[in-house]
DNA sequence: GCTTTTTGACTTTCTTTGACCTTTATTATA
DNA sequence: TATAATAAAGGTCAAAGAAAGTCAAAAAGC
């Protein structure tokens, strides 16, 4: 009757047993239960997100693996921090930073993360044109010029 | 589980211990784990990097090895004394020369130091205004600043 | 019919490897 | 002795491999 997510479900509840966290190989255990790999982020999705008590951490590649972790006081610890920091103002590579920390820890996906920056970068929140954009197209101008000159050797303009 | 790369990087920790510094030979080290040589610098540069609190230094040849560094308190006294110089104008050749010492640290790679040294060039830099030399300071001054604090998540500055 | 589950194609990230390059020390030679 | 050749490191970069992530469509439950 339980569907394979809950058999999955109540097995990562068993591993983690009274632990405060797990690791796991998400192939390992799509291979086990023969489902497709991504179900295995269905039911984390699903089950072991933040409401639920629950917050998780991956890594790809050689080696990599889902840690899924209790949310427990450290959690909100963590959290509260982060509110604390919104107290004050906050910069565009702060923001960044702390956007990033809450996509470490899935608080919100990867591709919520890219919406919040572009919502809280420079260009987004301000400015009307200033004389060092003149500058800046010249920096950049000069840097890409060198850089095709390198790669295809024709040396008509000086080192620098 | 983890990943070759994880246990090398314990071995290091483990060797450097409560020390300041630890010397290793790269070819000793990948023959010991059999891996790759260069592996051992995927594992500095993804490990032991300025973020992670590292610095590493290298000499080749005979009697080569490779220093890690703990980036302590006196690697911050000599980042400030190189931001200290920044606050005066500071011409190409001595920019050029900062430049080197912080890719001599690995602070930058040396790619990135080349992409410095053109933003700072006299070409890219050519201006109605003459302000050549205090452009160049505040632009080295800002790239530092931003690579560090990028690094540390402190953030005192603008994000621009 | 709507919601939840399952699947699979495609993407992104991290690791491992190897071929080729640069620098430094040592040794041989003019 | 000065210089050229050789050997002994370490550096770089890109390709291949090994995970996990995403998203939307199909299937299954209710």
């Amino acid at each position: 009757m339980s569907s394979i997510s809950d058999m999955i479900e109540s097995f990562i509840m068993d591993s983690l047993g009274e632990g405060e966290y797990l690791d796991i190989s998400r192939n390992e255990l799509a291979n086990y239960f023969n489902v497709a790999p991504s179900q295995i982020n269905y039911v984390l999705s699903t089950r072991f997100n933040y409401e639920r008590g629950f917050l998780t951490e991956s890594k790809r590649g050689g080696g990599g693996h889902i840690t899924i972790m209790r949310a427990d006081d450290s959690t909100s610890v963590w959290l509260d921090g982060i509110l604390d920091r919104l107290n004050q103002e906050v910069d565009y590579r702060t923001g960044c930073y702390i956007v990033d920390e809450l996509v470490n820890k899935k608080f919100f996906k990867s591709s919520q993360g890219e919406i919040i920056k572009t919502a809280i970068s420079p260009n987004a929140l301000a400015n009307p044109f200033k004389l060092e954009n003149r500058l800046r197209s010249q920096i950049l101008r000069r840097i890409i010029l060198k850089h095709n000159i390198k790669q295809h050797g024709e040396s008509k303009t000086s080192s620098i």
